[in-house]
DNA sequence: CTCGATGCAAAAGGTTTGCATTGAG
DNA sequence: CTCAATGCAAACCTTTTGCATCGAG
């Protein structure tokens, strides 16, 4: 069942640019991206129909990069990567498929009692446009 | 070449903790351990300490939980699993150790040009402790 | 004595929250 | 009309920083 109650344009908006884009956005980029197109909309919604998209599972978090959570409209797991220098986050296009399937078990955290619900792998490293720069 | 210039009792302090402990703590967690003992540490030289000692490689941050930066004095990369409902770190165990090395490669990320520097990799789920308080 | 290390408090960000107002059904 | 959604600003928390003081070499 939904978290969500009613209808609002200003949250179909927020779900649209985060669905529209691949850059894995924070909260300010999102706003900061739809306050040209809606001026009035704050910063304070944002952030809370973030949380209830998350909360329906239309979201999912990625972990905080440079101070900031970012979030990733493609909910089905699957690895990124990141740079280090930028923060740019880019999916995994095919990494090691069959080799990350046989990580996915309910065992997969190994023994001791954890009840594993889902993994998160990252790759760190630098973007090609941050290392033509040298960095 | 050390960042660290001089010695100093309370930074040696702040590492000894740091290095004492699983719970891959974060920085508050040890100014609160510490104060018992060094009544005057600031969190500011907790901050600027565990800071150097990062740069140093003597540690290595693990992520955000709940707000806070984590660290593990354990520094060679090895899998954590994080319980969502405490927070609690631990490393995990021997997890499929030959398939994760396998994804260790310079180009596990994929193609695309970036340079891959470290992976990290983080099962979630709930430690027996919280799921025996039924939650 | 010199310069790095520290305490303290203010500042900086990102995120959350309380409350009055707006708007969807 | 009713209650969810929003704007606004204050509150929160963690982390950083500026500056005067302290302490290691």
């Amino acid at each position: 069942m939904a978290v969500t109650k009613k209808h609002s344009k200003k949250r179909d908006a927020i779900l649209r640019e985060m669905l529209a884009t691949t850059r894995h956005p924070g909260a300010q980029w999102v706003h900061e991206r739809l306050k040209a197109r809606i001026p009035d909309l704050s910063l304070g919604t944002v952030y809370r129909n973030i949380g209830l998209f998350v909360q329906e599972g239309l979201l999912r978090p990625l972990g905080v990069i440079n101070g900031e959570e970012r979030f990733d409209a493609h909910v089905e797991p699957h690895p990124h990567r990141v740079c280090i220098s930028c923060g740019r986050i880019e999916d995994v296009p095919c990494p090691n498929e069959a080799l990350l399937k046989r990580l996915h078990g309910k065992n997969a955290g190994g023994p001791g009692g954890f009840q594993i619900d889902f993994r998160k792998t990252v790759f760190y490293g630098v973007c090609p446009h941050c290392s033509d720069q040298g960095t």
